[in-house]
DNA sequence: GAGTGGTCTAGACCACCAC
DNA sequence: TGGTGGTCTAGACCACTCA
């Protein structure tokens, strides 16, 4: 069975057999965690890796291969691979699906509305994995999509964040940041969003909701929950999006 | 620059360089498009491929890692390598996100509505990339979800296809079947839906679709517009779904 | 035991990027 | 020009399936 030198893997015995590019992921996705190399910076070069952990460069190469896949990592052919962020352009709003029926990306401004520090309420605490009775924060906030000289409300936001890993989060902190909420939770709270899981429904607005988005009381809306995970598959954000789809659509692919 | 032996690619000019592999898969979505494989059956070996376009099975193994990626091709490690199909118990409404807020996959009735042929609407013909007044076939179906000894309406289906490509589609044809319609449109008119992408919104019932889904009127149900594709990227269904999200939810995953 | 896909290696060469 | 990821090869061995 093979095995990497490094940390001196215990001799795995639940699966019955574990690729030696599964234990590199591992290894990896570890120093991933521990902060080892930062968002948008550069892991070490294949051969270096390779090198590290005694295997070839094509056993790294398909672990590297595999974490792109999901996003984590982010290859460019003659300069290297680079952790993931939500930082760049291209990527700023990476888990936002929503798109404007006419035209590209959406334009969008921010409108923070509220945030406050509370007891998780108890679905809240169930679904971030949190002891009953421990704090969380709550952000509150408007998405208004530019257009025609106009500023439309698109999206109303209501997230709760783990008060553990949030310590210094408060309004002035959000209003004063320029940039995606997911850029700051990676810059000042070193909380990097992996993946996240949604359950979308329609809806019907109700009277402060669709006095936030402009809309009339009752008018349908698209209710998106959203869970977000971080390394290790720990849930460290829930969401609850209202969207309103009068002149925006949710944009998804299957295959 | 690596070039296959068959069928004679020409001297590629267009993307500066195109990697073999990337050239191996296009001659198996050849193959594929063709009808040289069915859904469901196995490909070639890997070996046997290898030896025909005269490449190493690595190259061979890199275009089949792709199109398995893509849901194309489905590998199962000691029997082979197959060709998707709709057919299968695990993949029987690989399409449909929706899912019951408790409990597992839900357990859908079919109940067929209308089924007629007409001239591709305008917006219709579009979408489908048709000429204008060419023929198109309307199907209008509900789905029942079966909960507690009782059957509720979730989803409410209105599709087109392309008239040329479904000739013999008929009410009795769609009565008469058993299992999932894409497995239908896989065995009978040999169009394999690939992939698909989705437009969300919330909207509110109209008269005639509220008394279908047994909602009242201007109720909010979540509109699906769903535009999918065969090989080669042709657009062969165009979809709209009204899902009845009371008890059901959309589930998506993002990375 | 024969055949399939899955893993791993070592080495060569190519394309892209920065200095 | 040197370093990075990207492609391709050839061969060895392993895990899984089925007859």
């Amino acid at each position: 069975m093979p095995s990497v030198a490094l940390p001196a893997a215990p001799p795995e015995a639940a699966p019955s057999f574990s690729p030696l590019y599964q234990q590199i992921k591992t290894l990896l996705l570890r120093g991933l965690q521990g902060g080892e190399w930062q968002p948008g910076q550069a892991i070490p070069s294949e051969t270096e890796l390779a090198a590290r952990f005694r295997v070839s460069q094509g056993t790294v190469r398909k672990a590297i291969d595999e974490l792109a896949g999901e996003n984590v990592l982010v290859r460019r052919q003659g300069k290297g691979t680079f952790v993931a962020t939500h930082a760049e352009q291209a990527t700023q709003y990476r888990f936002l699906r929503l798109m404007p029926d006419a035209g590209g990306p959406p334009a969008l401004q921010r409108r923070l509305l509220e945030c406050r520090r509370m007891r998780a309420p108890l679905e809240v605490a169930r679904l971030l994995a949190l002891k009953s009775g421990e704090a969380a924060v709550q952000v509150r906030r408007l998405l208004l999509a530019a257009e025609a000289a106009t500023l439309r409300p698109v999206v109303l936001d209501d997230l709760w964040l783990p008060g553990s890993l949030f310590k210094g989060l408060s309004a002035e902190r959000l209003q004063a940041w320029r940039g995606p909420m997911y850029r700051l939770f990676e810059a000042e709270f070193a909380v990097q969003m992996i993946r996240a899981e949604e359950k979308l429904r329609a809806v019907a607005a109700g009277a402060e909701d669709a006095a936030l988005l402009e809309v009339p009381p009752g008018a349908p809306l698209l209710s998106v929950e959203r869970l977000s995970y971080t390394y290790g598959d720990r849930p460290v954000e829930l969401r609850r999006g209202l969207y309103q789809t009068g002149a925006h659509h949710y944009r998804n692919e299957l295959s």
